[in-house]
DNA sequence: GTGTAGTTGTC
DNA sequence: ACAACTACA
């Protein structure tokens, strides 16, 4: 008997380690496990918790289609797998359990547990480097290293694409059955998640209206992504993020239909598929990045002079940005759109989390927590990526003096305030020139607003969080010449 | 060593 | 111009 284990590869299409199970010819069976307190200490979204939850019912009757039962177990944590699965694996006589390797800490640890575990009996572990299109580690420079700059990455990755083939690998056959797995496909789906839920439902969940979308994407909407991309008024944006935070749907379906609908993605010339597939190779970037600095899971930033930094811990401007009541509109509605729906558009999330670090000088660890609790597509290494650029202590990150003005961003991203006046409903009497900035405009009629007037004066906070930055640098400056 | 370049900007 | 460093070929 072969087991799959399902952790963040929730499809039946694409899937490799599902695929090697069924080559064997012998039966199949599937688990899944789901692991409450461990999600809760990463700061796992609830929603993103029913998001695959849902999922897990529809992979259930897709692999039930092909002879293979899906079981589902309820652990505390990741180390309360061990047991679990060591029993399973006895009680069924397992020789292989097949899954695809994730890259954060606690995963890798987690599955090194397991094979040492195993070592001891004769069920063998077989992991799979499948999370992206090229192994962590295997995109390398002249010196042998892993890239540290996204565009010379981006440059490797694309060479190497046309080298090598990485066609998705479609669903597989229907496997033998045995008695066993007969009566397991017989019982009653046992999906039921403990973690806290919130609905989802807004998303789809099916193969069939997913790939849908994809497609649609790739042939319809992409060529329009380069121009409307950065504005959140406009639904511009590809809108997989969270299929492929949890695996519904994996990079290299999503390259394969890019590249069927636009021969020429692979340079400039491909316009808006260039850019898109840009995106595709970000994500890879921060994946590979997570997998080879350990560091980068326990909280570090990358630039490892950014920790003499301190922080401002105002716990009350905190709760203003999370609630979105910092007076700066464009920060306001973004955290509305994220607190209510459990997404944010990508300019906004530069944009608030530019407005949390360089303005109210918060920590980024604590924006980073905020947006995983939040969002539906949250995914650590992207989401960790995401906010060390913001906060310029990451690989690659934009310089420390360069800071938003949000107010600019406002106006040159939202200029018609389509998407602060969808979010800010306190703001409808405040005419569309004045809505950038409505306490000015409130201020000159005399008018008090139900909304309140900047938390921070943004020249003034820009200029302190310059400083901040070069007193960190410097520090290090003195400790070189120390050494 | 030497040259080039670095997502998303602001003043 | 900023401000100055680093990654990479």
């Amino acid at each position: 008997m072969k087991l799959v284990w399902f952790r963040r590869d929730l499809r039946v299409k694409d899937n490799i380690a599902l695929t090697e199970a069924c080559k064997s010819g012998e039966p199949v069976m599937a688990i899944y496990y789901e692991t409450p307190i461990q999600w809760k200490s990463h700061g796992m979204a609830p929603i993103q918790a029913d998001l695959i939850r849902r999922r897990l019912m529809v992979l259930q009757q897709d692999l039930e289609a092909l002879n293979i039962p899906l079981l589902f177990r309820t652990v505390n944590t990741f180390s309360d797998i061990n047991p679990s699965l060591a029993q399973l694996c006895q009680q069924y006589q397992i020789a292989d359990i097949y899954c695809i390797r994730d890259h954060e800490l606690d995963e890798v640890n987690r599955d090194n547990s397991i094979a040492g575990l195993l070592s001891l009996t004769s069920t063998k572990l077989n992991v799979f480097d499948y999370k992206c299109i090229f192994p962590p580690g295997s995109v390398i420079n002249g010196a042998g290293n892993i890239y540290r700059v996204f565009t010379p990455f981006k440059k490797a990755w694309i060479a190497r694409l046309q080298r090598e083939n990485v066609a998705p690998i479609g669903t597989p056959e229907p496997v033998q059955i045995n008695a066993t797995v007969q009566a397991l496909l017989k019982q009653p789906s046992s999906i039921e998640f403990h973690y806290h839920q919130d609905d989802s439902v807004g998303w789809p969940i099916d193969d069939n209206t997913i790939i849908q979308r994809m497609r649609d994407f790739c042939r319809y909407r992409v060529e329009q992504y380069e121009a409307s991309r950065d504005f959140p008024a406009i639904p511009a944006t590809s809108q997989l993020s969270p299929y492929l935070a949890i695996g519904a749907i994996s990079p290299r379906q999503c390259l394969a239909r890019l590249f069927s609908e636009n021969q020429n993605c692979l340079d400039k010339s491909g316009g808006g598929a260039h850019v898109w597939l840009s995106e595709l190779i970000w994500r890879e970037f921060y994946q590979h990045i997570t997998a080879s600095y350990p560091d980068i899971s326990k909280g570090k930033g990358f630039q490892s002079w950014t920790d003499s930094i301190t922080w401002n811990g105002d716990e009350l401007q905190f709760a203003r940005w999370k609630q979105g009541r910092t007076g700066f509109p464009i920060v306001d509605a973004a955290m509305r759109q994220l607190n209510e729906t459990g997404w944010m558009h990508n300019r906004l999330r530069m944009i608030v989390a530019s407005f949390l670090v360089k303005d109210l000088h918060i920590d980024w660890r604590w924006g980073e927590k905020y947006f995983m609790s939040k969002l539906i597509d949250g995914d650590f290494a992207a989401n960790n990526g995401g906010w060390q650029w913001s906060a310029s202590v990451g690989t690659d990150a934009q310089p420390y003096f360069r800071v938003f003005n949000p107010t600019a961003q406002s106006k040159k991203f939202d200029p018609n305030v389509r998407f602060i006046r969808r979010w800010l409903k306190e703001l409808e009497s405040v005419p569309d020139e004045a809505l950038h900035e409505p306490y000015r405009w409130a201020e000159k009629q005399g008018i008090d607003l139900a909304y309140p007037r900047p938390i921070v004066d943004h020249k003034a906070a820009r200029e302190t969080a310059i400083s901040m930055f070069e007193m960190a640098k410097s520090q290090q400056n003195t400790q070189r010449a120390e050494s």
